[in-house]
DNA sequence: TTTGCATATGATAGCGCTAACATCAAGGAA
DNA sequence: TTCCTTGATGTTAGCGCTATCATATGCAAA
């Protein structure tokens, strides 16, 4: 006779199974309705008379109620999560993008999953794959250089695939970013404008961002017929500050003559300004300086540095907006979103 | 007759319903064995003999399964995430802390998902909430200072609880951090140490983690009897480097004899050397300066900056390795882990 | 031999939810 | 009236996986 309680009655006393939680089932039984009303209720309550409506609300709020994500998603095949993958999460300039794509998600019932590709296209096709097994309702992507596989995981996805922070004329689904060729052409035409004639590139990590950065600061140079080779210093390793210094030194060893560097980011170009100061190279005079990304930083340095501002909070928040928009079946207007960038120009290269 | 072909067979043809891929009684029948067993050999290939898991494996390649987490989640009533809640993404305090999480995780089964608290305990509550409903494996959140509501949630959910980044002694469950306010102390006996007398305290955002510094450098002064509320410059607005500067000029309005700054982080810090350096004030003759956290810039500034090392890596690294110890139900030496913190004393307060 | 116990596999029945279809009432057009 | 919409609700049958219990086999102990 102990047997036949009822085991949602007592807890989790009865069975190993099961939450212990009340299920759609307990409410509709609260409410006097059939469970796939309570659930019409809580995804669209325009499909239930008001009166139903009230007694399914008391009900969820009396049993303190919420749905079980993981049943939903496997029953209707689609998970309420978007997955976002980056290459790194201390790297500031996905931080601000990250926070973007929060920003445009707001209070809806859409969540984040976030994958950390490590700037690894392997890490990155293996999260792909990872991601896609969830069924997500949608995919945001950094970057245009996917591997060969990855790329067809992401076509034949069924759901809105954004690449993010690139430019380009064949994305997989839509684009949001902008042209770091051109970033790197623009600040080294500054520099070249603003009359510096040795112009070094310094940079780090060198992933194929910094790589088109590279290209552009190339391009610029050569039809300025001052490209040198020996003007380039880059390595591997990760962004520091601590790693501008380092590199500026290993510059100078090269090319004696360096008037200018042009930074593949701003922490690269605030370890550029620290380790002048340190060796008493005047800048701008002696040593012209440009950054990218334009942190808050450069705008505070003595003297203030000049930085390629990179729309990357807009990115995000655009990302989520396209996403968004194509779920609801609203038209886009562009499934190719160029956001441009913007030289700020400060006391570092005014000479 | 034509109704009666197994929809599997047909794709996504037949029905609206299915994900079209291949599922575990695909690779079963393929395999010749029964559902269970390939999920068997999939969780531990140890319950399965050798002969078995070849040909299950075989199948699994050949098809391309991928097991359904979300259906995995509903069946076991435990999903193989690991919710971590934080107060910021763009702060690279945090930032640090999730790399060290990633890190500890490795290569195992188990997935972070990122929760935005935004200091906001209401948020912080709610989103405690919404990882509950999904039975996380485990949870990991920053700070001691939950509502009473929240707390309430995280002592009656059934998976390992840590909260992170602080020091007490009396978690939820586990605890791995340092003391902020001893941090705020060793920095200011420190400073007068040194010889200053008329130390600021500048702070941004003042979350709690900031007025436990603020009390630690509070009781420093007292101790000493140089405490002067007129010393204490602090706002609510978020921490960034070009803040440090506007609130060195508040504080100096206020006491003009300031001789040393004990910034609530290094951002503020480094605004502060900027603001020194443009306003020619010598640091560390005329004023000493000391961060908090000691990122990796602070040693390459110039002068470069004292500050208060904290083991954020090391903190998200020992929080998941509790989490999977108490998972794996291996003992836990200690549930309240103090990893300590180290004063990096550096050029900004040595006079 | 029998018993007991561990190991390997299978059958069944859900987990909590929603898609798909069925039902029913109310109203309007023919 | 009859037929057909339309809107609101219900019934049924899964989604893909695993907990639980049942079964089969082998082998050591009694």
């Amino acid at each position: 006779m102990t047997d036949d309680i009822a085991p949602r009655e007592q807890g989790r006393r009865a069975s190993r199974r099961g939450s212990g939680r009340p299920t759609i089932a307990d409410v509709a039984k609260l409410a006097g309705v059939a469970a796939i009303t309570v659930s019409r209720a809580l995804r669209d309550p325009s499909l239930v008379s008001a009166e139903l409506r009230a007694e399914i609300d008391t009900a969820v709020l009396q049993l303190g109620y919420a749905p079980d994500p993981n049943a939903r998603a496997l029953a209707s095949s689609r998970a309420d999560v978007i997955g976002v993958l980056v290459p790194s999460l201390t790297n500031i300039v996905f931080a601000d993008i990250v926070r973007g794509i929060y920003d445009g998600l707001g209070d809806g019932p859409l969540q984040i999953q976030m994958g950390n590709t490590h700037y690894s296209p392997r890490e990155e096709e293996r999260l792909v794959r990872m991601f896609l097994s969830q069924r997500p309702s949608a995919l945001i992507v950094s970057g245009i250089d996917q591997t060969e596989a990855t790329r067809k995981l992401l076509e034949s996805a069924d759901c809105p695939i954004v690449q993010i922070m690139e430019h380009g004329d064949d994305p997989v689904d839509m684009l949001v970013g902008f042209s770091h060729f051109e970033g790197g052409k623009v600040a080294t035409n500054h520099l070249i404008q603003a009359g510096c004639r040795r112009i070094g590139f310094i940079g780090a990590r060198m992933d194929p961002r910094s790589q088109r950065r590279l290209a552009g600061y190339r391009a610029a140079l050569e039809a300025a017929q001052l490209f040198d080779p020996k003007l380039i210093t880059t390595t591997l390793t990760p962004s520091r500050v601590s790693l501008g210094g380092q590199l500026l030194a290993d510059a100078l060893a090269k090319v004696a003559d360096l008037d200018a560097v042009f930074c593949n980011n701003d922490d690269l170009a605030m370890g550029v300004l620290f380790e002048c100061q340190r060796a008493g190279i005047a800048v701008p005079q002696r040593m012209a300086i440009c950054g990218f990304n334009d942190l808050d930083m450069m705008c505070v340095a003595y003297p203030s540095l000049t930085s390629v501002r990179t729309p990357r909070h807009e990115i995000g928040l655009r990302s989520v907006q396209m996403v968004l928009d194509r779920l609801a079946g609203r038209p886009i207007p562009s499934s190719i979103v160029d956001l441009g960038f913007e030289l700020q120009v400060r006391e570092s290269t005014m000479r």
